[in-house]
DNA sequence: GTGTTTGTTTGTAACGATTACAAAGTACAA
DNA sequence: TTGTACTTTGTAATCGTTACAAACAAACAC
């Protein structure tokens, strides 16, 4: 836990450079616990739930503030399969999801192992802005 | 509306029966509400405003326990598309989804006009219980 | 029908996730 | 160092949904 703490970090500060939000405590903290690793899933709670037990003191209300800060700049993605929380990936590559609904963790299917046919024409006026297939599972029978 | 109301109850009956269900005045209304049309698509507040403007007088409590019975009686689908608000499908067959994140919208996209690739393995011990497509439109640029 | 049992409806309180808000604190440019 | 704009924070408010107990209605036996 020291040893992560102290660790240089990483492309975060650039991150937060680039989209133009103030390298705060806050911001770097989570942002390391969030982008030091590959495809993560969390929700608000489990945010700030690690933070916490790292030592890293922020509320959560910032915990809130800072997923749709980074979210609107495009560093989160939002991923929508349980009406009862929102979960933020840090996978922002096309790519999709098995949930399990059993435990309520998501697991990337990356882009290029599902592919869809020609999807219908969008109803009139509208456009395409994503596709998302989520692949329900439970713990088998 | 007055013809509306004294149509005879279409095949609610039935289907309230069907499922063990009894045959209430609440379930009746909000059952013919939902199936005496096609492909409808509700969330429990625009089913209890439905309903009253239709003098159907029914507690916002009993629409949320009768969609929740409905659907698991497997006369409703649950689709999660907003992280704010639970639909519900009268469309149970299998097939998929447009949501037009403008104005909260879902159309329908039958089965036969998406096709997915074989899905990658679901993780060890679990099976697929649905996958959901959810293809998500704005207003066009 | 009448009474009894069991299931249903209802108003309202409680809940849990999320958002709003104003006060206190911090980054940064000059 | 100072001033200003942006952030963080605790907490209250909000909103969809669920819980609950009392009032009510369907079903069933007689």
């Amino acid at each position: 836990m020291e040893a992560v703490q102290n660790r240089p970090y990483s492309q975060t500060l650039q991150r937060l450079r680039d989209a133009g939000l103030r390298p705060t405590r806050q911001r770097l903290a989570l942002g390391r616990l969030l982008f030091d690793n590959q495809d993560r899933h969390v929700t608000a709670e489990s945010l700030h739930e690690e933070a916490q037990q790292g030592g890293i003191s922020v509320s959560l209300a910032t915990v809130y503030n800072t997923l749709h800060q980074f979210t609107d700049a495009g560093l989160l993605r939002q991923v929508v399969v349980d009406a009862s929380r929102t979960y933020f990936d840090t996978n922002i590559l096309e790519h999709h999801h098995f949930f399990n609904e059993t435990d309520g963790k998501l697991t990337d299917i990356p882009a290029d192992q599902i592919s869809l046919s020609a999807l219908p024409q969008a109803p009139e006026g509208l456009s395409v802005a994503r596709v998302d297939v989520i692949v329900r599972v439970t713990a088998a029978s």
